[in-house]
DNA sequence: TGCACGCGCAACCCACTGGTTGCACTTTGT
DNA sequence: ACAAAGTGCAACCAGTGGGTTGCGCGTGCA
């Protein structure tokens, strides 16, 4: 759950959810991934400093260079996180449910939100 | 695809997502929250904007205080925009087995990222 | 009618973060 | 052997974001 919030934390900015897109994609090099931006080279790599952080990148040296490559195991984490939220959303709206007898359509996330 | 932004950037806060959860169990007003939380009513006040400024909440004023209801559907679209990562990658995994001709096992986001 | 509660608005503060530039170091290619 | 490419580290700067306090206003209750 700890790892979670860094997460979070981390996809908080666009250029990271930028930079996590792209690496998705294929890996790059902090200098291949600025170019593709409108940052410096060490801006994106203070970025992939927080990324590395979070576990949602790891860094691999080769040459002179340095690769970057998506792990994309912390997200589900995050994806996880949303279903809870999710989750208690429906229990309450079961619950409530129950209270006023009123039996209706299937729970799940995507939903129009009742005026309660 | 805008308001994914926002609701990233809402979630990137601990506190918001705090009260992301709480409010998914009940709805609550401002001062409620801060209750439960180690911080002034003012500011909780301050994350109820940020969160309504992302359609995460509703507010609806009853009687002389303010309750706030969750509204989940704008996390949908977060996760989605993580399940568009997760297809991404498969893809590029799909690809990439097609050139190394090995094949194997199912795709998916639960799964430990190869060294490329 | 008066008081207490809950709220919104505004001003202010401080820390963090996203950005920059400069530099020294390794690796590659000619 | 030397130049160019790529990196990491450090110093620095500016904006913003999360927090606080203070205040005035509407609403409910005794």
């Amino acid at each position: 759950m700890a790892r979670t919030e860094a997460v979070f934390d981390a996809l908080g900015d666009p250029t990271r959810r930028h930079i996590v897109l792209s690496l998705a994609r294929r890996s790059a090099s902090a200098t291949a991934l600025a170019a593709e931006l409108p940052i410096s080279r060490q801006a994106v790599a203070k970025h992939l400093v927080s990324l590395r952080d979070a576990e949602l990148v790891v860094a691999e040296r080769v040459g002179r260079e340095t690769l970057y490559t998506l792990d994309p195991r912390p997200l589900a984490e995050a994806a996880r996180w949303i279903e809870r939220v999710g989750e208690e959303w429906d229990r309450r709206l079961a619950s409530l449910r129950g209270v006023l007898d009123k039996p209706g359509d299937e729970p799940g996330l995507n939903r129009p939100s009742p005026n309660i």
